[in-house]
DNA sequence: ACTTTTTGCTACAGTTTTGGTAGCGTAGAT
DNA sequence: ATCTACGCTACCAAAACTGTAGCAAAAAGT
């Protein structure tokens, strides 16, 4: 699977996933993360940047057009989920 | 992000998506997912039958209702991903 | 009944990935 | 000069994953 194969490492999505609101600095993305290590933070961002998702603006890492697509097929799938989960708790 | 607590560790949302052909016995799914460790392979089956998402069935493991229904969103995810590809390589 | 094969799964050691903390070098503000 | 905030690297410990071997039970074949 294509996605899984680019994204499929932990924070990956995640990372993607707390800049849907608008950039954010290295720190404040890392404590966005539960305080991922930088050193994986800094190789996540570095990928996604390779891949076009991400990109450095003014206010810090921000989403490409791409990453912002991206992000709206997450929270479609966020949705899904959450009625996935109440369901599930009856 | 709910989903990806549950769903986010390897292999997690590759065995779902191998699954969503019909069900596959425990050997097939492991050389499907690239000769995962049994280990792993049966921690996340576990996992992925206490979340609802597998079970047992007559010819091996097979998706329930709701991993059905995940397997659908993932089948659109990786639509995207694939269009998303093709543009990339431009 | 006996052998053979297949199945789900466990055990173990080695490698890779991630976690957690400390701190460097730079840049701007005071 | 000092202080603060920044991105980021280094380092080691812990956790996760890999790869292989092999067991016990069930199924299948003869």
């Amino acid at each position: 699977m294509l996605l899984l194969d680019s994204l499929g490492r932990r924070w990956s999505l995640r990372i993607i996933w707390e800049l849907q609101d608008g950039p954010a600095k290295f720190r404040a993305l890392r404590s966005a993360c539960d305080g991922v290590s930088p050193s994986v933070l800094n190789k996540r961002i570095s990928e996604l940047r390779r891949l076009g998702f991400v990109e450095k603006t003014d206010g810090g890492y921000g989403l490409t057009r791409d990453g912002e697509s991206l992000a709206e097929r997450l929270r479609k799938l966020d949705r899904w989920a959450r009625r996935w989960d109440k369901r599930r708790q009856r």
